[in-house]
This record gives structure tokens, sequence and C-alpha cells, in this order.
DNA sequence: CGGGGAGTTGAATGCAGTCAACAAATGTGG
DNA sequence: CCACATTTGTTGACTGCATTCAACTCCCCG
């Protein structure tokens, strides 16, 4: 782990600001906001920025690469909770309780911007809005959270398949606004089926049927989905909703 | 749906306050946290609270009976996403965004304090301890999910019920504190079948297996675990950290 | 060029779903 | 208070999706 503590770059200017906390705040703010953050962080792929167990005194916004957060089961597996991409809030923690209940390790070469949570509280007590900040990041984590729930608990292996690559595929898209190529997809088949329940062997499987039916090309890191339609309905989802949801 | 908006109880007696969110409150900012409040609401059971695709302007603290939170999924199904006890905060939207992404019904007959959401603009800006109770209330709501995440993704039904059960049971005791009694338990095999992803025959079969190996006694509406450190062990859990987080 | 992680394939097993029928409990109206 | 309807719970036989285990290939990286 790498930190950068001389000359930050700017939030006004930053790429990925709209999809991110700062996103949901007036430029008017922004001054106040920044007094927030101490310095960047960078981390190599295959560290952990936390572990289970470790007191929260910092959160941060992802600003490039992708974290994996998950716990650790008794039996040696261990469950994705979700994977955080650039412009998520991590490690927000307000309350008594600073225990985190989950580990968060980097996909990719990550960089990100921390934030000492004691700051957090004089500066809500001075800017309100961004307590009202916080709550609209919150509420979306939840309600993309009862989505996953939702497609894990009553889909098949190739429907969860479908919706997980189909929501990661439409926020990558968003964010980078490349239109005709693939996505960056630094995950293994392993790691989707660690998110969802299911053996690397079982997601392979599904991987085939989803290629063979023209649904998904993927291969080296990298993803394309022909026709985001199709893969909404092997999803068993609504595209608009999934878009609304996923590219917010 | 009946509203009561004369001679509302009194927070700081309230029964099950040191569950909800007023809780995390020094009763010193009681008196500002209660202006908030404008009537209590009664459901009888089966009513809807609200509905998903609503817009949310109030939100609520369930002071008696059980709500289920619920998505209607398109072939008919719903998945249940939590079942909401006394205490818990609900439907609060603080974000731009005020569509409410799932439904909620009543399982008993309930009764509810309101808060017109306009409200908290304000008083968080007086009192911002309110946003950190407000905080703690999420981030508690959150890592529940994460457990049910992981124990619906990765465990057998057996162990799924055995979870489901033992949250439900510890949080009831908690807020009831009758030691050697069953406590009420008013939802049906299939309602935990749709929270699960399990189809009610499965979970009825669940059941009979709990049953024969002495690890739940459960009949009309009521549930009597004798031993819950078993109990855990059929969920996959340990009960020291589930009890940590169902019974804050 | 060699090693290790990631991906691929096949056969056998088992958990949970489906369908159909029935029993018990609960609620409602006469 | 009883008769009936509806919901909830129970049982058995059969099916099918996903796991397990084992072997093997491909690709990337040092």
């Amino acid at each position: 782990m790498k930190s950068i503590t001389q000359n930050l770059p700017k939030c006004k200017d930053c790429a990925i600001r709209k999809s991110a906390l700062f996103g949901e705040l007036e430029t008017e703010y922004l001054n106040k906001a920044r007094e927030l953050r101490s310095h960047q962080v960078v981390i190599p792929a295959g560290e952990h920025l936390y572990h289970e167990g470790d007191e929260s005194d910092k959160a941060f916004t992802l600003h490039t690469g992708w974290i994996s957060l998950f716990k650790n089961l008794e039996d040696g597996n261990r469950q994705i909770l979700r994977f955080a991409l650039p412009g998520d809030f991590l490690c927000y923690k307000m309350g008594k309780n600073k225990t985190l209940d989950h580990s968060a390790i980097a996909l990719s070469e990550v960089t990100l911007c921390a934030f000492p949570i004691d700051r957090f509280r004089n500066i809500i007590a001075e800017l309100p809005e961004l307590s009202f900040a916080i709550s609209a990041m919150t509420e979306l984590v939840a309600e993309r959270c009862h989505t996953v729930l939702t497609s894990i608990a009553s889909h098949t292996a190739e429907a969860k398949v479908s919706y997980l690559l189909l929501s990661l595929y439409l926020r990558e898209r968003v964010l980078y606004k490349n239109e005709d190529n693939c996505v960056q997809f630094p995950i293994t088949q392993e790691d989707i089926g660690d998110a969802l329940g299911l053996t690397s062997i079982h997601v392979n499987r599904v991987f085939q049927s989803l290629r063979k039916q023209g649904l998904i090309e993927c291969k080296s890191k990298c993803l394309w989905v022909p026709d985001s339609e199709k893969l909404a309905e092997a999803a068993k989802v609504s595209l608009p909703e999934l878009k609304q949801l996923m590219c917010k």
C-alpha cells in the first residue's frame, strides 16, 4: 500500500465525481467537503484494503480499479458480498460499532481517496447536505443488494450469472463511455462463483452456454455484451430498471 | 389503516426505544428529535404499509407487530427481503430518488410511529447526532443483509432455515425478555420459503427434520428454541456473533 | 521453458423442485 | 354453534439442476 499526500488531484475535475459521493453534492459545497480527504492510497492487485474485524477509521472513495468485498466462511470458502467499482464509497461507519464485518481485496491495481471518519462529525454539523449525500449512496447500495439477494435466492444459475455480468457491464460502460469495445473485467469465474454461491465449474458451464447463445463474449479480462436486452431477458430482469439502478 | 394524532405516547417511556432509532440518541436530544413524529399508524394483518413504486414521504419506526418487506417477481413469486420487528426503522429515503424498490405488508396487526421525511432535513441541520443515529441503524441493517446473503448463497436449506429461525428468535427474545416461554412467531412456512428462495414444501421437510433433532418447537404462531447453541451449529454460524448482530 | 493459476470436460451423486393428493387448522356465515 | 371454505401444513414419487471428484488443457508470467 502506497500513500500519496502531496499534490492531490482536484475533486472538481475528477472524471468519476458524478458517480461518486461528491457527485451528490452541489459544486458550491465541494471546497468544504474536500477538507475531508486526507490522502490517496494505491494498492496493487491481490492486496487487502482492510480485514474483517478491523476497526474502521477511514472511509474511501474508489478512484480506479476494482475491489471485492467478502466474508470468510468457517468451511474455508468465502462469500463475495459485492464488487466495488470506481465511484463507490467504502467503509463508512458512523455508528458506535466500528468493527468491520467483511474484508476488502484489490482485484486490479486500485487508487482510492481516503477520508478519516472523525472528520465527518464536524463537517456534517456544518454541512448537513453531506449527510444527505451519504444517505443517497447508502440507499443505492441497499437497493442493489436487494436485487442481488433476489437474483441469488430465486433464479437459476444461468439467470444469476447473466444478472451479475450485465450489472457489472452496465456500470463499467457508464463510467468510461466506450461505446464499441469490450470493458475491463478483472475477475475470474471463481470470483463469480463466490459471489453467487456457485462452484466455479458450474459457472464455467453457464459461461459456455451464454457464449453459445451469443449473449456474451468474454476472454482475457474483457467482457462484451452484443445485446443487453437479450442478456437482461436471460437474467430475468427488466433492462430499463437495471440501468436505472446501475447507471445512477 | 388508522391514524392516531392525539395524545401520542412519550418516546422517553417507550418500551422499545433502546432497540429503535431514538435509542441511539442521548436522552438530552429526545425532545428535539420527537418533533419529527407526526402521528402513529395502526394497520391490520395482511394490509400494505406501502407498495413498490410508491414515493416515500414518511419514514416509520415499527412499534408493535411484524412487517414483511418484499419484491414482487415477474413470474408471480415474491422475494421477501427481510422481516421487520419492533424497533426497526423503515422507509427512510433522503436521496433524490424517492421511489421505493419494495413493498411492505403487515404480518400481524402493527402500530408504527410516522415521521414526515422533509422534517429530517431541518432537524439534522440542528441536530447532527440524528444523522449519526440513522447511520448506525442503516449500518446494522446492511450487516444483517450481508449475513443473510451469505446464508442464502452458500448453505443448505437446513442451515438457511435454522439461520432465519434463530435470528428472529433472538430478536424477539431480546425485545420481550420472556425467558421461559416461546416467542410470537406470526409467519408461515411459505413466508420462510419466500425469504430464503425455497419452496414451502421443502421448508416443511426441513422443519420436520429440525423438530426431530429437537432443535426447534414450533406450532400455532409460536416458536421455542431449547438450545440456541445447537441451532446455531445447524445454521453454520457462531452464536455469539449472531447475538451481537441481532440483539444490538 | 517450466510452473501455477484459470479454464474445460465427463461421470456419478445428491439436494431441492415439481406435481398431486390429502390432512389439519383457521376463519366465516348461516 | 355448527357447516363449509380457505389457508396452512404434510406426505410420496419422480425429475432435474448444481455439486463433487478427477483428469486434463490453456494461458500467462517469471
